[in-house]
DNA sequence: AATTGTGATGCATTTTTTGCATCATATCGA
DNA sequence: TCGATATGATGCAAAAAATGCATCACAATT
């Protein structure tokens, strides 16, 4: 959209802090930039950002132009899917911002089964912890956010939650592997391969071994789902997952030669988490946005019934 | 702003329904709107515009887009009021759609009072009816309305009401002006001039009518109410009248030597009509509209007292 | 059939935007 | 303390975009 090339330039060198870096991310000259820059500071009628050594800054002004910015693309955004909307084929953008675990098996899932439907929408995935997918609703660089556990900000609108029990992983071959329901007691001293503390897992997995004064011990810690998970085959350890990070048929339909196997936690020792799929507080979404947020919904009614949509 | 130009245009062109028309006011020539309207119509994907023998017509995508552009540019306004506000004194634009009863005294007065305190604001005032202002909110062309009566969409967002009882009014030698209050039936016959019947006024009156199956001898009809007012000084007849609409002393404190004066009816004829103040529903209005908002419900309080904000 | 209105288009002109070279200034490190 | 290396700002020429004129194609009206 050309009439918005000014205000896509000046929401770039917010984000970048400086005029030089956001022009090459641009690929025009720095020149060009600080022009339109400082035309659209003359319109204005005052200065959006702050001169420093180091680069620019937003100062109060800029702020909220910038915010205006954000939404007014967003919105353009949504009303583009609108008008794409009434020929009949649903096209469109969605960018989903997501923690690793909703990464891993049930994005793709999801996707591929909506992109079967509706070949026209094409999407953004970022992998993000909470924060920063809470964050990028925010700035409107993301339409829809899937967080385990725990949502800290006021703008996210939860639109569904599913309750994903912890379950312990390992080696089929593990001696815990023949119990089919793990307590922590079972765990004491054994060697764990856990994910890093700012995932969501962790943090609930913690409180429930500080509740049951249990400590396992900890050989690996990794923010890599794919190295703990694939470690697992190679050392006796056990590890903890949630379900939508596993394979779907895991739990449901675990093959006879399975190498890895999941065993479900006791709930009275570790509470379920919460997955929280929402939006920024009172945005429309565009049509393709909302549509696929409807299959995220079905999808995750029909893989864990016990959903709650708010 | 220059980036708004094209969508201006485009605006321009779906409230002329025609290019030349529309390139005519913007003062370019038909080729060059022409040109911009293509050009936003192959980003877009899809024409905005049937093309009739005629001129043009928006189609539903154009619908769309016509609406979020006109969203847009009032939040680009208010945007720009609320940065202007940052450097202290208060700027802006408050553009106001209202009947002709509050045009004639209270807002002179209450605007001119306003621009004392913010003499960087800025004022639009466009006399129209009911229905039109309320289309008027809707299309983003006011801030504000102001209406006696009838309120008929759903769209409109009451912020302040204020009660008005009808006068009549009569010259001061007319032999109903001895009495304090005025009983329909006292009018029975009597020649009068009345506003036409699609003012607010004129409904409530004749409501009242109805109910004690009174008849006027209507000897004038007439949407001017200058020539209402000032016709009372030259034949005996009365006119009716709602408090707003009259100098803001009439009632409270009538000069002796006044030639007109102004009698109340009995609330038991024709109960008091309602004056709305409102907005579009939803919209977040600029600073300065705000504010003026807000001083336009200090008077109604200090002049009414029974206003009821809502 | 002629006229009058509409939007679309080729081409020359004007206006705007861009990029290069350079300046003024601030920060960091030897 | 003095370069070295960042930063954003600016004069000027080249490139790109927007504009206006003349004209076309088409439809409705007279």
């Amino acid at each position: 959209m050309r009439f918005m090339t000014s205000l896509r330039f000046i929401d770039a060198v917010a984000r970048e802090k400086s005029i030089r870096k956001a022009a090459e991310k641009l690929a025009i000259t720095s020149t060009a930039l600080n022009r339109r820059i400082l035309q659209i500071e003359d319109e204005i009628g005052q200065p959006l950002f702050e001169r420093l050594a180091s680069g620019v800054r937003l100062n109060t002004a800029g702020e909220l132009f910038v915010q205006h910015i954000r939404t007014q693309t967003a919105e353009l955004a949504r009303v583009q899917s609108q008008i794409a909307d009434l020929s009949g084929i649903r096209r469109g953008h969605v960018r989903i911002a997501s923690g690793a675990d909703s990464m891993r098996y049930f994005l793709p899932e999801t996707v591929s089964r909506y992109r079967g439907e509706h070949p026209a929408v094409t999407f953004d995935l970022v992998r993000q912890s909470g924060d920063s997918a809470e964050q990028a609703l925010r700035t409107l660089e993301a339409d829809l956010a899937l967080i385990f556990e725990p949502i800290k900000s006021a703008d996210f609108q939860t639109m569904a939650t599913a309750r994903q029990q912890l379950y312990c992983m390992m080696s089929a071959t593990h001696p815990l592997a023949k119990k089919t329901i793990i307590r922590l007691r079972d765990c004491v001293g054994q060697p764990a391969i856990l994910p890093r503390a700012d995932a969501g897992l962790r943090q609930l997995l913690n409180v429930g071994l500080i509740r049951r004064s249990v400590e396992l011990g900890t050989v690996v810690e990794s923010n890599s789902q794919e190295f703990l998970q694939n470690y697992l085959t190679h050392e006796m350890v056990i590890s903890f997952q949630i379900p939508i990070a596993m394979p779907s048929d895991l739990i449901t339909a675990p093959a006879n030669d399975s190498k890895i196997v999941a065993r479900p936690v006791d709930l009275a020792d570790v509470p379920a988490g919460i997955l929280h799929i929402g939006q920024l507080k009172g945005r429309v979404l565009p049509v393709a946005a909302a549509k696929f947020l409807d299959s995220i919904i079905t999808e995750l009614g029909a893989r864990y019934g016990d959903d709650i949509d708010q």
